[in-house]
RNA sequence: GGGCUGGUGGUCUAGUGGUAUGACGUUCGCUUGACAGGCGAAAGGUCGCCGGUUCAAUUCCGGCUCAGCCCACCA
C-alpha cells in the first residue's frame, strides 16, 4: 500500500490554511477519556456554563433534585438514580428550556450526625444544638467535597450556584415555617399515646420509618393458671408476662366459653388478669388463646384501647426492663426473654416450643426492632386528609405509571398521624416552649424564625402572665425539612414561590421513598399552597448485583462508581446507566460499560473520519438520494428520540440514536460515501451531509455521554457553530423528510448487505474489486436511480440489475 | 391475604393483533485509504402454562404458575 497507515496530523495541518480551516485543532488517534473528562468538568464548572439564567425568555423546566446524605461516596445507586435525571436535564437544555436545576446537601441526619460525631470523637448531646449545628456545617466541608467531586465525576449538569444545606439556618426557618403554618392551620396537635419506638435510636419514629425484616422466632406455650386449672398461652414474647393486662378467647370457643369474664393468674408474676372475648381471636393460632401486654404489638394497642385496659408499662426507652418487671429490671428485652423462658422451664411451665417465622418492625436507621411505648410527641394530621392526598397524587404523572398505585396503596394503608418530633438533639429544633406555669405551648413568631428554643427565648408572655418557660429539646423527623426541597430550592419562605417555578417539573427519585420523601413532600405543598409540588415523578429502581441481589456490604457485593469511573470511564458508566428502564430494578452488568467505551470509541472514529474530509464548513449543494435518505433519517431518529424523552424514557431514546448512528449513519453511509469522497475533491453535499449528521448524531449523544460529545464538538464544530458547549446548544430544526428518498435508500442498505453477503460467503474480503455482478430484486427500477452508489460501494465495475427475488449472482 | 411488576434465542433485553429487536457470548470469513477495544456474515427462540375472543395472539381477555417488590397479618 503506499498511503500510510496513520495520517500524520502535523504535516497536514501544517499544509493546511489555517485561517479557512473551522476546526482548531485535529482530534487524535486515541482518545485519552480520563484527561478529557476531567478537563470538560472542570471547564464547566469554571465558565459556570450550566448556570441559570433568570432573564431568559425561553420557558422554565425546574427539577427537584434528590439531595445526597453527607456521610462518605456516593455509590453505584446514586449513579443510577443521578445520572437518569442528569440526561433529562441535559436534554431539556438542548430541546430549547431554561433549566432550573439545583442541588443540596441533606446534612440533618443521623448519617451525618453519626459521621460528625465519629470523626471528631465528640457527642451532639453533649453541647447546645446550635453549636453542633455550626460544627456539622464547618466539619462537613471535607465530606461535601467528596460527594461533590463524586457529582462532578459522574458528569453531573447541576447549577452550583444554588447549593442548598438542609441544616442550614434557611433550611431550618424554611421546616419551622412550616410548622407554625401547619400549626395556624390547626394540622399539628400533640398526643401521648403509644407509638412506635426504637430503643437503639431512642426516639419515636412513624410509620414509615419502620420497616418489615423476616426473623425466625419460638412460638412458647406457657401454662397459665385459670378457674383452678391450667390452661396453655402461645406467645413469642415471654418477657412481656409482667406487662399483660388481659387475655382473649373467641367467644364461641366451646374449649375456653367458661372462662369469659372470669380471671387467670401470669404465672411467675402472680397476678390475675381477667378474660375476655372477640371475635377476632384466631381458633386455630396456637392454642386459641391471645395474650394482650402494654405493648407488643399494634394489636394489643387496639384491644387496649377498644376494652379500656390498664396500662403496665415495663420497658424503658433504652429497652429495658423497669422495676415492674420485679427481679428482672435493668435487663434488655433479650436478656429478659432468656431468663424467663429459663425459669418457666425450671417451674415446668413452659410446655412446648414450635418454631416460627415471624415478621417484625425494625428502625429503617439501624435496623433494630421497634417497640410500643407511651411518650408525648407532635403530630401532623394526615388521616382526615388521606383522600385528598390520593386526588393530589392524581394530578402528578408518574412515570412509570404502576407507580402511583404503591403511592395510593401506603396511603389507604396509613393508619396514623405523622409524629414529626423526634428525640434526638442534632436536627432542626422545634420552634416551642411550654409555660412552667399553665403547662401552655408556646409557639414562636414567625418574624423571629429561625429560632432554637434551647437558647432563644419567646418574645411574648404566655396567656397566663408567666415568663417562665420550658424549651421544647427535640427536634423535627428528616422528612420534616426534606419534605420542603423544592421550597428551600426556590428559597422559601424568604421570596415566594413564583408559578413560573412551582410546581416544579420533575422529581426523581428511587421507588424506596415513595412513602416518605414523595408522600410527604405531597402533603406539604397541599397543606401549605394546595398545590402539588411537581408535575411529573420519574421513579427508578434499586442497582442489584450480577445475580439480582441487593448490594450489601456484608455480601461483599458493592460496586463502587469510582472503580468504574476509573477503569473505564465516566460517559461508560452513564451509558450503562442509560441502559436501565426507567423503574425497574436492575442487575450490574459490568459488559455494560464494556459496550459503552465501545461506542465512545466508535463516536470517536467516526468523527475522526468525518472530521478528515471537513477543511471548513461546508455549504448546502443539491443532494444525492442517499444523502436525503441519511439526513431524513437523522431527523426521523430525532423526532422520535424527543417522544421518548418528553415521556421521560430516556433507554428508548438512547437506543434510537444508537441504532441509527451505529447501524444507519456508520456501517451504511459512510461506507456508501467513501467512493464519493475520495473520487471527487469536491464532493460539497457528501461533506455538507456529514456535517449536519454528525452534529446531530453528537447533540442526541450529549445528553447521555456529555464529556465525549464536548470534547468533539469543540475540536471539530466549535469555531463553525456559534455555540459556547454544546451542551447549551439546541437540536437540529425540524426540516422536511424527503419519505422517497428514505424509502430508496432503505433498499439500497438491503442491496448492499445482500452483496456483502455475497462476498463473506464467497471468502472475498469487502474491498475486493468484482468485475461483474448481477443482482436481483423486486423493485429493480426503483434501485437503478442508486446503482452508482451501490457499484461505488461494493467495488463493482459492471452491475447488472435484474427483476426477481433477491439474490447475487 | 391485598396490590404492583416481570417471565421473549446460552445470558441480558426491545417490541408488536399477522411466528420477533438489539447487545454479549458462539461459529465462519475479512486490513472497506475512521476504527483489531475493528469490519462483514452465520447459527440459535413452539415469546412461562392452560383456556377464551379473532381469519390470525407472543401481543387482547380470564385462570394458573414461578420470581421480585410494596402493604397488611404476624398470639
Amino acid at each position: 500500500m503506499a498511503l500510510e497507515k496513520k495520517p500524520n496530523f502535523k504535516e497536514i495541518e501544517s499544509k493546511s490554511n489555517k485561517s479557512k480551516r473551522f476546526a482548531s485543532s485535529r482530534l487524535s488517534p486515541k482518545p485519552n477519556f480520563k484527561e478529557i473528562e476531567s478537563r470538560w468538568q472542570k471547564w464547566w464548572l469554571d465558565k459556570k456554563i450550566f448556570k441559570f439564567d433568570p432573564k431568559s425568555k425561553k420557558s422554565i423546566f425546574a427539577n427537584d433534585t434528590p439531595p445526597p446524605t453527607i456521610s462518605g461516596r456516593l455509590h453505584i445507586g446514586h449513579a443510577l438514580n443521578y445520572t437518569l435525571f442528569d440526561f433529562v436535564a441535559r436534554y431539556k437544555r438542548l430541546a430549547g428550556f431554561n433549566v432550573f436545576y439545583p442541588i443540596g446537601w441533606d446534612d440533618n441526619g443521623q448519617p451525618t450526625e453519626r459521621y460528625v460525631e465519629k470523626k471528631l470523637g465528640i457527642k451532639s448531646k453533649d453541647m447546645p444544638r446550635s453549636k453542633f449545628n455550626k460544627i456539622v456545617i464547618n466539619e462537613l466541608k471535607d465530606a461535601e467535597k467528596l460527594v461533590k467531586e463524586d457529582s462532578v465525576a459522574f458528569g453531573m449538569s447541576y447549577d452550583w450556584s444554588t447549593l442548598y444545606k438542609t441544616i442550614s439556618p434557611q433550611s431550618i426557618k424554611a421546616a419551622q415555617t412550616s410548622f407554625l403554618d401547619l400549626h395556624k392551620k390547626d394540622l399539628v396537635y400533640r398526643a401521648e399515646e403509644p407509638m412506635l419506638w426504637c430503643p437503639h435510636c431512642q426516639t419515636v419514629l412513624s410509620q414509615a420509618d419502620v420497616e418489615d425484616k423476616q426473623r425466625a422466632t419460638k412460638l412458647n406455650y406457657i401454662k397459665f393458671k385459670a378457674n383452678k386449672k391450667d390452661i396453655l398461652i402461645a406467645t413469642t414474647r415471654p418477657e412481656l408476662l409482667p406487662a399483660c393486662v388481659a387475655i382473649f378467647v373467641h367467644p364461641d370457643d366451646k374449649r375456653y366459653k367458661k372462662l369469659i369474664g372470669k380471671k387467670a393468674t401470669v404465672p411467675l408474676f402472680d397476678y390475675q388478669i381477667p378474660i375476655k372475648a372477640s371475635k377476632d381471636i384466631d381458633l386455630e393460632f396456637g392454642t386459641g388463646i391471645l395474650m394482650v401486654c402494654t405493648f407488643g404489638d399494634k394489636a394489643d394497642i387496639e384491644k387496649w384501647k377498644k376494652h379500656k385496659l390498664p396500662l403496665k408499662i415495663i420497658v424503658t426507652k433504652e429497652g429495658k426492663l423497669n422495676k415492674l418487671a420485679g427481679k428482672y429490671k435493668g435487663l434488655t428485652l433479650a436478656e429478659a426473654r432468656k431468663k424467663i423462658l429459663k425459669y418457666l422451664t425450671a417451674e415446668k411451665l413452659l410446655v412446648k416450643q414450635e418454631p416460627l417465622q415471624q415478621t417484625v418492625g425494625v428502625c429503617w436507621r439501624c435496623h433494630e426492632a421497634v417497640e410500643f411505648l407511651v411518650t408525648k410527641q407532635w403530630m401532623i394530621n394526615l388521616i382526615d386528609y388521606k383522600k385528598e392526598f390520593i386526588k393530589q397524587g392524581r394530578k402528578i404523572k408518574w412515570h412509570p405509571k404502576f407507580f402511583r398505585a404503591r403511592y395510593e396503596d401506603w396511603i389507604n394503608n396509613l393508619g396514623w398521624d405523622w409524629v414529626v418530633s423526634r428525640q434526638r438533639h442534632f436536627g432542626v429544633p422545634i420552634p416551642v416552649w411550654y409555660c412552667k406555669k399553665c403547662n401552655e405551648a408556646v409557639v414562636a413568631d414567625l418574624k423571629n424564625l429561625p429560632v432554637d428554643p434551647e437558647t432563644d427565648k419567646p418574645k411574648k408572655k404566655c396567656k397566663c402572665g408567666s415568663k417562665d418557660f420550658e424549651p421544647e429539646h427535640d427536634v423535627f423527623d428528616t422528612w420534616m425539612t426534606s419534605s420542603l426541597t423544592p421550597e428551600i430550592a426556590l428559597s422559601w419562605p424568604d421570596k415566594k414561590l413564583s408559578s413560573k417555578f412551582f410546581p416544579m417539573d420533575l422529581r426523581s427519585s428511587g421507588h424506596d421513598i415513595i412513602r416518605t420523601w414523595a408522600f410527604y413532600t405531597i402533603v406539604k405543598a397541599f397543606y401549605h399552597f394546595k398545590k402539588i409540588p411537581w408535575k411529573h415523578a420519574m421513579i427508578n429502581g434499586m442497582v442489584l448485583d450480577p445475580k439480582g441481589r441487593p448490594m450489601h456490604k456484608s455480601l461483599g457485593n458493592v460496586v463502587s462508581p469510582r472503580n468504574m469511573i476509573e477503569k473505564y470511564s465516566s460517559d461508560a458508566m452513564r451509558y450503562w446507566a442509560s441502559n436501565v428502564s426507567l423503574g425497574e430494578d436492575i442487575p450490574f452488568q459490568e459488559k455494560e460499560l464494556a459496550r459503552g467505551m465501545k461506542i465512545l470509541i466508535k463516536l470517536w472514529n467516526v468523527s475522526r473520519f468525518v472530521e478528515l474530509h471537513l477543511k471548513t464548513k461546508p455549504k448546502k449543494s443539491k443532494l444525492k438520494t442517499i444523502d436525503q435518505w441519511i439526513l431524513g433519517r437523522l431527523h426521523q431518529t430525532l423526532e422520535q428520540y424527543q417522544k421518548y424523552f418528553d415521556n421521560y424514557q430516556p433507554s428508548k431514546a438512547r437506543k434510537e440514536i444508537e441504532m441509527f448512528f451505529l447501524h444507519e449513519f456508520a456501517d451504511f453511509y459512510l461506507e456508501m460515501v467513501k467512493h464519493r469522497l475520495y473520487g471527487d475533491e469536491k464532493a460539497n453535499e457528501v461533506k455538507y451531509t456529514l456535517y449536519q449528521c454528525l452534529l446531530g448524531i453528537l447533540k442526541m449523544w450529549a445528553p447521555f455521554i456529555p464529556h465525549i460529545t464536548e470534547e468533539i464538538y469543540q475540536q471539530t464544530f466549535k469555531s463553525a457553530e456559534k455555540d459556547k458547549s454544546i451542551h447549551i446548544s439546541a437540536f437540529p430544526k425540524k426540516t422536511k423528510i424527503d419519505k422517497k428518498a428514505v424509502k430508496l435508500g432503505k433498499l439500497t442498505v438491503e442491496a448492499v448487505a445482500a452483496i456483502r453477503k455475497y462476498k463473506a460467503d464467497n471468502n472475498m474480503s469487502l474491498g475486493k474489486e468484482i468485475e461483474k455482478l448481477t443482482l436481483y430484486h423486486p423493485k429493480v427500477s426503483e434501485l437503478k436511480k442508486v446503482a452508482d452508489d451501490i457499484k461505488g460501494t461494493m467495488r463493482i465495475k459492471e452491475l447488472h440489475l435484474k427483476k426477481g427475488k433477491l439474490k447475487v449472482k
